[in-house]
DNA sequence: CCTTCATTTTGTAAATTTCACTAAATAGGA
DNA sequence: TCCTATTTAGTGAAATTTACAAAATGAAGG
């Protein structure tokens, strides 16, 4: 949605393009230098900060709407989404706060009471993880700004979005022993030190540095390189990367690294 | 459902009560004599098997809409039930398949294409596990047969219900380690003879039988009786029970079994 | 009272994880 | 050139968990 025409006639007759009653809320988590933080959006016409979210269209899957959504959004794209969870309580939404002179004024049209946004939806919630300091997020049309928060350090956010936050870190924090999730948060070629600070950040927790990397060789997930890094008056780290294929095929099938 | 002015009245302004487009599916494992079962259902105006499913209320969360739709379609009541998956392909209902003519047959309602039934719909999918000797079930007025089926020998499904069933039975697996689902397939006092054999049925595989229990015990999750209980010839085996407030917890926060 | 047999416990070897410690590597500075 | 601070990487003993086997238990029936 680029233009004020394009929004309105979603505001009006997108029922017919998208499904309605139904809608997509993603936590992306990003990681950069040893902090986990999640991606916020304050929209124009609700007063604080959310999840970026959307619709879903009637040709597209799950997946894909969600890859759309976080697209639109914040200008992310290439997400490898996972559903966790979805949210269905008839007062999550809050309808009774719907204000139609915010919306007015955030989008230039008349939004009537029983314009098919304002019905109950419930959200179908995803969540991702990226490397932060690759994806400068770009709000779109809808949204007033779009930004990264620490993790322990997340404004108020609208309606249930605080648990979905919880359950999205929540799954995450478990699938991290299930899938390879940290491919797109590092470095193509990588140190040992590098991915264990990435997994114990990620997890919330100590991990053990002698037995950690030995899993993920074992598995053949991680190959080592030849080369090596220089980083000062130290002992140069080795540099490993991930095994493509076999990444790959974890990812499908799932491995059990704990 | 009871009545056929019920039915139809549901079927011509449902769409008030219910939320459109999105729709419950519920897997239900039954539990007896170290066989796994599933509960289908035939409904009239589809020709084929299907698990139990339904909308959910304006007014319910959906954990209430599961518990109502599993009740009114099979009697089945008060079982715990988890959310697993939500299902969306935008070819899973197969629409087009729509049978103008049975759907008369089996309500006596003529239904047109533009009906809101007859839309786009997204599934949420939940799954319990029961013992199935306890609990008849019992088909209601759009559902022709309800029966279990042994979880190895399953007819054909209609939809995308094969799916689910496949991944409901991949959540309750990972599940089983994580939070003790047994409980109700369980009678009050039980052997630990009887719990390992449900356990082993449940994830399809072999458990040792030496350190099984002492996992349970030393969790504090089991208790073990002064009772005993006789079975013929043989040595009577201890009778324990679960530690109601351990289990509560660990249903609420988790535990770690394997 | 002895046999039978499923239940339950015990024992032990193998495997895995934990943890502390040591060795190796590096480059700047003495 | 050699020493030092610092970080990576490997080693092995100790602790714990798992796998498997075997023995002990005890209730009923002959």
């Amino acid at each position: 949605m680029k233009t004020d025409d394009e929004v309105k006639d979603f505001i009006l007759n997108g029922y017919r393009e998208y499904v309605p009653h139904v809608s997509i809320d993603c936590a992306i988590f990003g990681y950069h230098e040893q902090q986990l933080k999640l991606l916020l959006i304050k929209l124009k016409f609700i007063d604080g900060w959310c999840l970026p979210g959307g619709y879903i269209k009637r040709t597209e899957t799950l997946v894909e709407a969600a890859n759309r959504i976080v697209m639109e959004r914040t200008g992310i794209g290439n997400l490898f989404l996972q559903q966790f969870k979805t949210f269905g309580d008839p007062n999550r939404a809050r309808i009774n706060e719907f204000d139609e002179e915010l919306w007015f004024k955030a989008t230039g049209v008349k939004v009537s009471k029983d314009n098919w946004l304002i019905d109950q939806t419930i959200s179908i919630g995803f969540y991702a993880i990226t490397d932060f300091s690759k994806a400068e997020p770009q709000p779109d049309m809808m949204s007033e700004k779009c930004k990264w928060f620490d993790i322990d350090n997340l404004p108020k956010l609208e309606f249930d979005h605080e648990e979905m936050v919880k359950e999205a870190l929540h799954t995450m924090r478990v699938q991290l022993y299930h899938y390879p999730i940290g491919y797109n948060m590092l470095p193509e070629k990588f140190t040992l030190t590098e991915i264990h600070a990435l997994y114990e950040t990620l997890l919330g927790k100590k991990l053990d540095i002698s037995n950690f990397p030995k899993k993920l060789i074992a598995l053949g997930l991680l190959k080592k390189l030849d080369e090596k890094r220089s980083i000062g008056p130290h002992r140069s780290p080795h540099l490993y990367m991930f095994d493509k294929e076999k990444y790959n095929m974890a990812i499908k099938e799932g491995v059990v690294l704990s």
